[in-house]
RNA sequence: ACCUGGGUGGCGGAAUUGGUAGACGCGCUGGACUUAAAAUCCAGUUUCCCGCAACGGAAGUACGGGUUCAACUCCCGUCCCGGGUACCA
C-alpha cells in the first residue's frame, strides 16, 4: 500500500465540502478565535510560491486552534478594485469586471489545490455593489461626522451644527482653517453656502485641493511608481504637479488614538515603531521672523513688531506696507535659536517669489524649474546637496542678525512649515548643506561641537546664546518657548508628520462616492487656488437608502476633460452631477475583516451581535509592506465606528504576524553582440549567440576576446572572422528551464522563436546562468506556479515545504530543490503504518517507555513551535520524530494517532486518511489535541559541555542535583580538564545547572 | 536621504532567556540492495593543520572595535541586501 497523495488529497477535499467541514457558525458553545490574512488583490499573474505563505501559516494556525478546541473564523476575499485592473483595460480593451472575475476563478481554483480551511460561504469581494454599498455607507457617516475634541471621538456633524449655533465655534476651532474664528450670530448669519463650506474644514471626508502628479501627453494622473525621472514611466512624457480636487479623509485628527492603541496590541516592535514614526508627533514651537529682502523697504527693528495675529506667513495682512514679510518655520529644538545660521525653505513654498532679491531671481528660477523636474522619491533618495540662496534675509528676533534665506529640495512643502531654521552644528543636514555652501557655522554647544560633524545632543550647556548661556539645552526648550509666546513671535505647537489621506482617485475602477454636487458645476477647480474648490456647488450626499451608488459601465477608460476620473465621460453620471472621482484602493480593504464575521446582512454592513461575538482579529497574518498604509487606515476606521458605536471594540487586530517575501530567484544568459565585419554582425543576428555566466567574468581582457573569436569561428564555421569588440547583454530566462544553475539549453531554443537556432559557448561542457535574488515578478521569469508543485508532490508537502523554507517572518529566496526532503517525510510516516509489500503494520502493541518519551518529545516541540510561529521548526521536530520512531520500529496505534493529531494542521489530507485507515470514528479535523505527559521526559542527568576559558574540550554526564561541589570535584577529576591544567588550579569553576559549565584558568 | 528588517557551511536554515555554533532538510561523496533503474537504507560532509588512525590543534556566524568566565545573541562604528516613504496592492 502505498502514499498515493493525489488521490487521498482529492478524495478528502471533496469530502470536507460536501460535509461543509469548514462552514463557521456565529454562535457556539465553544470559544471564538479569529484568523485572518491580508486579502489578496486577484492580479493577471495568478499565484505564485510567495502568495500562499502567509496562508498556509494561518491555515495551519487555524486549524491548530480548531484541534484544540476553538470555533474559528478563518475566511478569504478579494480586494477587487484597483489600478493594474484599469490598466489592463485600457491595453487590451476588456472590461476590468471582466478580467476581475476571471482573475478570481483562477486565484480560486489555485487556492483550493492547496487544501485551505477557508469558508468559502463568507467570501467577501470589495468590488460588489452588496459590499461596497456598506464601504459607501461609512463614507457617508465620515462625510457626516466631525471629531470633538472636547469629547476625543466622533461625533455627527449634526451636533457640531447645533453647538456653532449656540456658540459659534470658539470651543470647537475649526481644523481645517484654525485661524477661523465666528460668533453664534455670525454663524446665523452666513448664508447657506457658506456654512457649507465651514462644514467642510470639519467634516472627517472632506474636499480640499491636492497636488498630482499630472501628465498631459497621457492626460491623466500618475502614481509616483509610475513617474520616474520627472517623465512618465510609460511614454516618457513630462509629468508636472497640478492640482485637483480631492477628497481626504481626517486622519490626523485621529493620530493620537492610533499612537495609544499600538500600546494594546501584540504587533512586533518593528512594526510599531514604522506606525509611530510614520504618525511622527514631535513637540516644539513655530517661530515667526522678519523676512528683510536688501533693496527692498522693510520693517525695521525686529523688537517694535507689533502683536497682531501672532503667526502669520503671509504678506497680504502683515502691517508695515509692501515688503514686509513673515516666515515661519517649525522647530522641535526652540533651544538652538542662537545657532541658526540660515534658513530653508521648500522649493514650493508661496513667500519665494514675494522675497526674493532682484539678484538672485534668476539663480532661483532655475533651481525652482530644476527641482520641478525632479520626482518626489529622487529628491528625498538624493545625496547630492543643491540649494540656492533667494537673496533675503530672516531677522533673528532675539539677536536682531540677519540670516540668509535659501532654498533646497531636502526641506519638504508637506511638513510643518514649508520651511526650517537651520543650525549646522547640531543638525547632521544642515551642517553638510552650511559646509558644501561655505556658510559659517556659530558653535553654541562649546565642546560637544568638534567641527567635523554636527551633534544633536540635548544635554550641552549653551553658550553664544545671550539670555540662555550656561543652561542645558532640554531646559532651555521651554524657556525659549515662554519667551516667543509672551513677545508674540511664536507658539508651542505640537506637529504631526502624517497628513490627511488623500482618498480621491480620477480612476474609473473603484467605489463611486455617493455624493452630488449641487448648485453648481463640479468641474470648477478655481485657477489660482482659492481655499474653497468648486466654489458655486455644495457636496451632498446622497440618502444613505439609494445605496449603493453603482458603477455604471464604460467602454472607455480615459480621463475626463479637465483631469478628472473616466466617469466624468459618462453622460447620465454627469447629467446627476454625481461625483466622478472614485475611491482608493485601500477603501474597501478598511473595514473588510468586520465584513466576515456577517457577510449576508443586507441591513447593516455587519449587525452588533456578530461584531461582537468574533471582535477583535486575533490573528492577522500579511506583509509589511502594509505597515503603514492599510493598517494605519484600518485601523482608524475601526475607531470611527467604534465612536459611532456600531462595534464594541477600537482595535481591529488583536495580533499581527507579518510573513516575509518570497522573493525569486532570477536566472540570466548572455546574449554576446559582436562588433566586426558586416557580415559578421549578420550572422550574428541570425544566429544568437549566449556566453556561459562565468566566462563571462573575464569581461575586457584579450582572453575573452581570443575564445569568443575561436568560439565563434567555430559556430561559423569560417577561421577568417575577425571581431573588433564584444559587448553582451544579460537577460532574464525562465527559471522553470534552469535545472539549478544550468541552462537546459535545448529548451532554451524553443522557449522563444528569435532563439531557435541559438549557439552557446560552454564552459565544462555546461551553460551556466547568472543568478540575482530579485522580487517576484512575471516580467522577470522568475516566478514559480504552486499548481506544477501541488500536482507533482501534492498538497500536504507543498504546504509543509513552504513551512520549512524559513521562518515565516524572513524574507527569503525560492528554490525548488529541497521539496524532495519534505515528500520523502511524508512518505516515511506513512511507511510507519503500511508496508508496500506487507500492507498494513501498524499494531496495537504496549507502548514502550522509550516510545512514549520520543512521541512526548515531540508533541511538546511541534505544540510550542506552531504556538510561537515557528513553523519551520515545527516541521523539523515531526521530521526528526518520524525518523525516530523508525529507528525503533515503532508501529503501534497509540503512538502513532496522536502523531497524526499534531500534523494535520500540516498536513490535513495525508492525516485524514491515516486518521480513518487505522480505525477512528470521525474526523481529524476535530480531533482532541493530544497532552504532553510529562512524566515520560524527566531526566535525572545531562551531559554536561565542560568548556576551559569558554571552549569546549569534553563532556561529562553529571546528576541534575549535583551540588557546586560535586560538580567541581567532578570535574576537576577529569582526564582532559586535568591536562589543560598541567597541574595548575582553576581560577574559577562556573556551573550552570542544566547549561554548562566553564572551567577558567 | 529617512524609517524598518536582515547578513551563520556548497544551499534553505537551527541555536526560544548571553551558555556545546551548524539541529532538520537539500546537494555532494562513498557504500548496500537490484540484471538495471527508481525507491529505500547505511556512512561521511564548516575550513585549515598534524597524523596510519583514534585522540588532537587552530580559525570560524558580513567587517572593525568593545563588554563578559562565556557573544550568532549585548554595546559602538562600517559595508552590503530586502521592504516602505503617502496614487502599486
Amino acid at each position: 500500500m502505498e502514499y498515493n497523495f493525489s488521490e487521498i488529497e482529492k478524495k478528502w477535499q471533496q469530502q470536507w465540502t460536501k460535509n461543509g467541514s469548514y462552514k463557521v457558525s456565529n454562535d457556539a458553545d465553544k470559544p471564538k478565535f479569529y484568523v485572518l490574512d491580508m486579502f489578496p488583490y486577484p492580479s493577471g499573474a495568478g499565484l505564485h510560491v510567495g502568495h500562499p505563505l502567509g496562508y498556509i501559516a494561518s491555515d495551519i494556525y487555524a486549524r491548530y486552534k480548531r484541534l484544540k478546541g476553538f470555533n474559528v473564523l478563518h475566511p478569504m476575499g478579494y480586494d477587487a478594485f484597483g489600478l493594474p485592473a484599469e490598466q489592463y483595460a485600457i491595453d487590451h480593451g476588456i472590461h476590468p469586471a471582466v478580467s476581475t472575475e476571471n482573475n478570481i476563478k483562477n486565484f480560486r481554483q489555485q487556492l483550493d489545490n492547496i487544501g485551505f480551511c477557508f469558508d468559502w460561504d463568507r467570501q467577501v469581494l470589495t468590488s460588489e455593489p452588496s459590499y461596497y454599498k456598506w464601504t459607501q455607507w461609512i463614507f457617508l457617516q465620515l462625510f457626516k461626522g466631525w471629531y470633538d475634541r472636547k469629547q476625543n471621538k466622533a461625533m455627527p456633524i449634526s451636533d457640531l451644527v447645533q453647538r456653532l449655533e449656540a456658540e459659534g465655534n470658539k470651543h470647537h476651532p475649526c481644523p481645517g482653517e484654525p485661524k477661523l474664528r465666528f460668533t453664534a450670530e455670525e454663524w446665523k448669519g452666513f448664508d447657506h453656502r457658506r456654512q457649507q463650506e465651514i462644514l467642510m474644514n470639519y467634516r472627517l471626508a472632506y474636499c480640499g485641493l491636492g497636488e498630482v502628479n499630472w501628465c498631459e501627453a497621457l492626460g491623466t494622473v500618475l502614481a509616483n511608481d509610475e513617474v520616474v525621472n520627472g517623465v512618465s514611466e510609460r511614454g516618457g512624457f513630462p509629468v508636472i504637479k497640478k492640482k485637483l480636487r480631492q477628497w481626504y479623509l481626517r486622519i490626523t485628527d485621529y493620530a493620537d488614538r492610533l499612537l495609544e492603541g499600538l500600546e494594546k496590541v501584540d504587533f512586533s516592535d518593528a512594526m510599531k515603531e514604522m506606525q509611530t514614526n510614520w504618525i511622527g508627533k514631535s513637540f516644539g514651537a513655530e517661530v515667526t521672523f522678519d523676512v528683510h529682502t536688501p533693496g527692498a523697504p522693510t520693517t525695521g527693528n525686529p523688537a517694535s513688531v507689533p502683536g497682531g495675529p501672532a503667526v502669520s506667513d503671509s504678506a497680504a495682512n502683515t502691517p508695515g506696507g509692501p515688503g514686509a514679510h513673515r516666515l515661519t518655520v517649525y522647530t522641535t529644538r526652540p533651544d538652538t535659536i542662537f545657532g541658526v545660521d540660515f534658513m530653508v525653505v521648500a522649493p514650493e513654498h508661496e513667500l519665494i517669489e514675494k522675497i526674493t532679491s532682484s539678484e538672485q531671481r534668476q539663480a532661483v528660477e532655475e533651481y525652482i524649474a530644476y527641482v520641478k523636474s525632479r520626482s518626489e522619491r529622487e529628491r528625498m533618495a538624493e545625496k547630492k546637496i543643491t540649494g540656492c540662496f533667494t537673496g533675503a534675509y530672516a531677522i533673528n528676533p532675539f539677536s536682531g542678525l540677519q540670516i540668509p534665506i535659501w532654498i533646497s529640495e531636502y526641506v519638504l512643502a508637506g511638513y510643518g512649515t514649508g520651511a526650517i531654521m537651520a543650525v549646522p552644528c547640531g543638525d547632521d543636514r544642515d551642517f553638510k548643506f552650511a559646509q558644501h555652501f561655505g556658510i559659517p557655522i556659530t558653535n553654541i554647544i562649546g565642546d560637544y561641537y568638534n567641527g567635523k560633524e554636527a551633534n544633536a545632543t540635548k544635554e550641552a550647556k549653551l553658550q553664544n546664546s545671550d539670555f540662555l548661556d550656561g543652561i542645558v539645552m532640554k531646559d532651555a526648550i521651554v524657556i525659549v518657548i515662554n519667551k516667543l509666546e509672551e513677545r508674540g513671535i511664536g507658539i508651542r505647537k505640537t506637529n504631526y508628520r502624517m497628513r490627511d489621506a488623500a482618498f480621491s482617485r480620477q480612476r474609473y475602477w473603484g467605489e463611486p462616492f455617493p455624493i452630488v454636487w449641487q448648485g453648481g458645476e463640479q468641474s470648477e477647480v478655481p485657477e489660482h487656488g482659492g481655499a474653497q474648490p468648486g466654489q458655486s456647488s455644495i457636496a451632498t450626499p446622497l440618502d444613505e437608502k439609494d445605496l449603493p451608488l453603482e458603477l455604471p459601465h464604460v467602454e472607455k477608460y480615459g480621463p475626463g476633460p479637465e483631469g478628472e476620473g473616466p466617469l466624468a465621460n459618462v453622460a447620465s453620471w454627469t447629467a446627476r452631477h454625481l461625483e466622478t472621482n472614485t475611491m482608493p484602493g485601500y477603501a474597501g480593504s478598511s473595514w473588510y475583516f468586520l465584513r466576515y464575521m456577517d457577510p449576508h446582512n443586507e441591513d447593516v454592513f455587519c449587525s452588533r451581535q456578530a461584531s461582537d461575538y468574533w471582535g477583535q482579529v486575533d490573528l492577522y497574518i500579511g506583509g509589511t509592506e502594509h505597515a503603514v498604509g492599510h493598517l494605519l487606515y484600518s485601523r482608524m476606521w475601526t475607531k470611527f465606528l467604534y465612536d459611532l458605536d456600531q462595534i464594541g471594540h477600537d482595535e481591529p487586530y488583536k495580533r499581527l504576524v507579518n510573513q516575509g517575501m518570497i522573493q525569486g530567484s532570477s536566472r540570466f544568459v548572455y546574449r554576446v553582440e559582436l562588433k566586426g565585419t558586416q557580415e559578421v554582425e549578420e550572422l550574428a543576428r541570425k544566429t544568437p549567440v549566449f556566453i556561459s555566466c562565468g566566462l563571462r567574468a573575464i569581461e575586457g581582457t584579450p582572453e575573452l576576446h581570443e575564445l569568443v573569436t575561436m568560439a565563434v569561428r567555430n559556430i561559423f564555421n569560417n577561421a577568417a572572422i575577425e571581431i573588433s569588440q564584444i559587448a553582451y547583454s544579460q537577460l532574464h530566462v525562465d527559471v522553470n528551464i534552469v535545472d539549478g544553475v544550468e541552462l537546459e539549453t535545448a529548451k532554451f531554443k524553443k522557449w522563444r522563436t528569435e532563439y531557435n537556432n541559438a549557439e552557446f559557448i560552454l564552459e565544462e561542457g555546461k551553460y551556466i546562468c547568472g543568478v540575482e535574488v530579485e522580487k517576484m515578478s512575471k516580467s522577470k521569469f522568475n516566478t514559480v506556479n504552486p499548481d506544477d508543485l501541488v500536482n507533482r508532490y501534492g498538497a500536504d508537502t507543498f504546504r509543509m515545504y513552504e513551512m520549512f523554507l524559513g521562518p515565516v517572518e524572513q524574507s527569503k529566496p525560492w528554490d525548488t530543490k529541497g521539496i524532495e526532503g519534505v515528500h520523502r517525510f511524508l512518505r516515511k510516516l506513512w511507511r510507519l503504518f503500511f508496508d508496500e509489500t506487507k500492507g498494513r503494520i501498524w499494531t496495537t502493541d504496549k507502548v514502550t517507555d522509550a516510545e512514549f518519551k520520543i512521541l512526548y518529545k515531540t508533541i511538546k516541540k511541534a505544540e510550542d513551535d506552531t504556538e510561537r510561529f515557528s513553523f519551520n521548526t515545527g516541521v523539523s521536530a515531526l521530521m526528526i520524530g518520524v525518523n525516530e520512531l523508525t529507528d525503533l520500529k515503532c508501529h503501534k496505534k497509540e503512538v502513532l494517532e496522536k502523531l497524526v493529531i499534531i500534523l494535520t494542521p500540516y498536513a490535513p489530507h495525508v492525516c485524514e486518511e491515516l486518521w480513518q485507515l487505522i480505525g477512528n470514528e470521525g474526523s481529524v479535523l476535530d480531533a482532541p489535541y493530544p497532552k504532553v505527559e510529562e512524566k515520560y521526559l524527566v531526566e535525572s542527568a545531562k551531559n554536561y559541555p565542560i568548556a576551559i576559558n569558554g571552549k569546549t574540550r569534553t563532556e561529562m554526564n553529571i546528576a541534575l542535583d549535583a551540588t557546586q561541589q560535586q560538580v567541581e570535584a567532578l570535574v576537576m577529576a577529569d582526564e582532559v580538564v586535568k591536562k589543560w591544567l598541567e597541574g595548575g588550579a582553576p581560577k574559577k569553576i562556573i556551573y550552570v545547572k542544566n547549561k554548562m559549565i566553564n572551567v577558567v584558568i
